[in-house]
DNA sequence: GGTAAGATCAGC
DNA sequence: CTGATCTTACCA
């Protein structure tokens, strides 16, 4: 019998005492699903970083590979989106506007090149590392937006394929009892000028953490 | 080799 | 509403 641990290699040192034991990665399984299934299925999820950082994901968006005009992979493989061509439960970390990274689960089967991009968050644990990594005056401000998430957990580049099953990089989702919300809101997605008619964008009914994006 | 657009954000 | 800031992808 095995008590319940986190991650092997990680070191769980979250800063809330009532936070716990760090909990169970979600299984490869979760995100071996069609992105929009999972994209509402991680709605109430916790994204967990190893050094105590915590947020519960609020608001997603599907990208659907050949599918989709909107995604990285419509127009097949390149360097910049190996990762989502690769297998579920890795991280999908990408460049962009010059100064921004921002993070998506990828999705499905292999090869599909189906991702969910995680738009903003909740923070649970660890808000002094994520003041320290974002100044900003209301903590609403800390995971509002996909930039802003990447921003106050310290994913960049250094993050682009990690499996947040294995939980290689001290990085994963997990599962505290929060379910999704039985409806979602629901819209088109932000940002966009491709695939723009999809409404491939949920996020939890009333939480002041969703982002302030518009759909396109 | 050149260039246009980009799954954004902060400040005015 | 606009500027920041630079990588990527695509075309010549």
């Amino acid at each position: 019998m095995e008590t319940q641990e986190g991650p092997a290699g990680n070191t769980w040192s979250g800063t809330d005492p009532s936070a716990g034991p760090p909990p169970a990665p979600l299984p490869r399984s979760f995100f071996q699903r069609d992105a929009r299934v999972v994209a509402r299925a991680l709605l109430g999820k916790v994204l967990v970083r190893d050094d105590g950082r915590s947020a519960r994901i609020v608001e997603t968006e599907a990208y659907r590979g050949s599918l989709d005009p909107g995604s990285h992979t419509y127009r097949g493989p390149t360097p910049r989106n190996a990762t989502m061509f690769g297998p579920a439960g890795h991280l999908y970390v990408y460049f962009t506007y010059g100064m921004h990274w921002c993070a998506n689960a990828v999705c499905g089967d292999e090869s599909d090149g189906t991702a969910v991009l995680l738009r903003a968050a909740a923070p649970l644990t660890g808000l002094e590392a994520m003041r320290d990594a974002r100044r900003v005056r209301r903590d609403v401000d800390l995971c509002n937006g996909p930039a802003k998430l990447c921003q106050a957990f310290g994913v960049d580049r250094a993050f682009d394929g990690a499996d947040v099953v294995a939980a290689d990089r001290g990085l994963w989702f997990a599962d505290d009892g929060t379910a999704p919300p039985r409806r979602p809101g629901n819209s088109t997605r932000v940002g966009l000028t491709q695939g723009r008619d999809h409404p491939w964008r949920w996020w939890v009914p009333g939480d002041p953490n969703v982002s302030k994006g518009r759909p396109s």
